[in-house]
DNA sequence: CTGAAAGCGCTTACAG
DNA sequence: CTGAAAGCGCTTACAG
């Protein structure tokens, strides 16, 4: 049931009419007694500004409650501090904890932060526009095809920061990017398996965000390298989507290979769905089968059994971007970049020994 | 492991400066040999404009591939159309649906979406200032007491639409606001349980919105009242917080005494961290005790047990409270308001009957 | 140190 | 049907 009520208690005109617009830099002038330059100068901090009148500026700010119109600031001096987000996605953990990231960095620095959801119906350039528009910088979070996609269509003239999956070594984006080494933690988990005396270990991945062949997806890659240097052939990877029901999709049909002891899964959710399947399959999780996620999502630590993942830090990449566009924005304020912490292999009960 | 790439190759100015700044309205007459109100008429299409001249005018705005801006725009006819969702929150799934439902209908009718997260140091009228005089509406999430409290300090003039808790019957919010039926919802899990032979149903609460104790929160009201219909004592209800966590700790004190044979749990994080506290403690589910959660977040289908939980649509009520600030913002666009979908018990492994 | 101009890119009345 | 003015609330040079 859904239900709405109304400010207006009955009538349709609203009885207090008006509602005094608000107080514009003229009105404080004339409140100062002063011209509305003046204003302006108090407003900015300038320096020449005396300071008996610069106090009485400020009282009558104060008393009319004073606050300088954005739009107008920003069409005046052509600058615009805000940030929008372009994102596929703003639920799945890694995006929702980035977001939340950029979104706490945005408002520590006093930048409005605004959303852009886009989708594969959309003309990227025209989304690209119409974000760009707003007068502010741009973050793309490209961890999957479509957020790589819109990166390489943002023109170069517009401010704009990425997060990105980790290039291939030596490679560096042709854009102000952070990534977290994904390759690097891949290849710990897949090793981390691998000394628990798994003689394989099956890949469920996420799907990539590049369309070649080539440049194989960090975490893919990783995996594929600790194989490799074990000596390992690389069983063909699964995965078709980035949630448990793909991973379950997944887990079934690893589940009845009994040659399967050993899986890292892309992400938790994925894991999530694979640990579902196996269930199913009556295979027992550690004991017949250790499985690892990818993320460290807040309930990972509290399925049973509780997923062995390897934490990411959304929340310190996310934070990152955004000071790698406010650089960019504001060339006065160049703070240093945050580090954001190294991905961590978090043990759980979800792997262990193979059953000898 | 975090690096950064730049744009510049290695100079420190942009070779290709300037960057043909974009197209104004007045580039736009020029080119097509008209003045640039006849462009403003285009564009904003108003009737009385000769079909040859309009044609001109679109030639050019595609040639100069013109954008209106959209500062001049909102300050010279004092309308934004935008909207900034104020919220305690973005990562838990209930917050975060709602946001995606808002986002995705905003995008649909072409607003820009801002997100403000609210904090409890925050000053709450200079948050909402800030939020508001980007000039467009409000979404207020007023889901817990932060987000309620925000609700309550947002100035009568300023548009706004909120999210709320279901109101006490009879009463409704003096704000255009919408609200699924919690209360309902909760009663109809608690009697799901009870016909399942339980004698006693637990309640881990979230907590509640407002400080009053009269205002009982909706979910906790309706698990009460189908105890009390059904003549059986409410026991106090545990909780401490919105997370799996704080859903472990009740859920230990719970599993210590063997009279608790039904949970019922204020959301699905709450509702996991029961279950593991649960199975910590060596009492089955749902053999020895039935657990029903809240939201049917994506993950609930997949953890083992699977969970019993109440499905919402936060993304239905996040599209009519875009909506209902839409309805504000444009008077002549009074779209009907979409209905969200009734709450739904969904029935999983999590629930069964009383073992005898 | 402070004031008077011009302009940001658009819209809304006002003229013709 | 179309053009010339004035103004939205500010900032950035320019004068004094």
């Amino acid at each position: 049931m859904i239900v709405t009520g109304h400010t207006s208690s009955g009538g349709h005109t609203d009885p207090l009419q008006g509602q005094q617009k608000a107080a514009s830099i003229r009105d404080v002038a004339q409140a100062a007694g002063v011209s509305y330059q003046t204003v302006s100068r108090v407003i900015n901090g300038h320096p020449n500004v005396r300071e008996e009148t610069r106090k009485r500026v400020e009282t009558a700010i104060h008393a009319l409650g004073f606050r300088r119109n954005a739009t107008a600031l920003a069409l005046a001096s052509g600058v615009t501090r805000s940030v929008t987000v372009l994102t596929s996605n703003t639920v799945l953990y890694g995006y929702a904890a980035t977001l939340q990231g950029l979104e706490e960095a945005a408002r520590a620095a006093g930048y409005p932060l605004g959303v852009r959801v886009v989708t594969p119906e959309d003309d990227l350039d025209r989304t690209i526009a119409s974000a760009a528009d707003t007068g502010g910088g741009l973050v793309v979070i490209g961890y999957d095809r479509l957020g790589a996609a819109a990166l390489d269509r943002v023109p170069a003239h517009v401010p704009c920061a990425a997060l990105v999956e980790a290039p291939p070594p030596g490679r560096t984006p042709d854009r102000p990017a952070v990534w977290a080494d994904d390759r690097e933690a891949a290849r710990t988990a897949t090793e981390h398996l691998l000394a628990l005396g798994h003689e394989n270990v099956h890949y469920v991945a996420i799907p990539a965000s590049t369309g070649t062949r080539r440049t194989a997806a960090p975490r893919a890659e990783g995996w594929r390298q600790a194989l490799r240097a074990a000596g390992v052939t690389p069983p063909a990877p699964s995965g078709k989507g980035w949630d448990a029901q793909a991973g379950y999709e997944a887990g079934r049909k690893l589940a009845r290979n009994p040659d399967v002891t050993a899986i890292l899964c892309g992400n938790d959710d994925l894991a999530l769905g694979v640990l579902r399947a196996l269930h199913h399959a009556g295979r027992r999780v550690p004991e017949d089968v250790s499985v690892i996620g990818f993320d460290d999502a807040p309930h990972s630590e509290f399925v049973t059994p509780s997923l062995t993942t390897v934490r990411m830090d959304f929340h310190g990449l996310g934070r990152a971007a955004f000071t790698l566009l406010r650089s960019q924005l504001d060339t006065d304020q160049q703070a240093p970049l945050p580090v954001p912490a190294e991905p961590t292999l978090v043990l759980r009960e979800s792997s262990g020994p193979r059953a000898v």
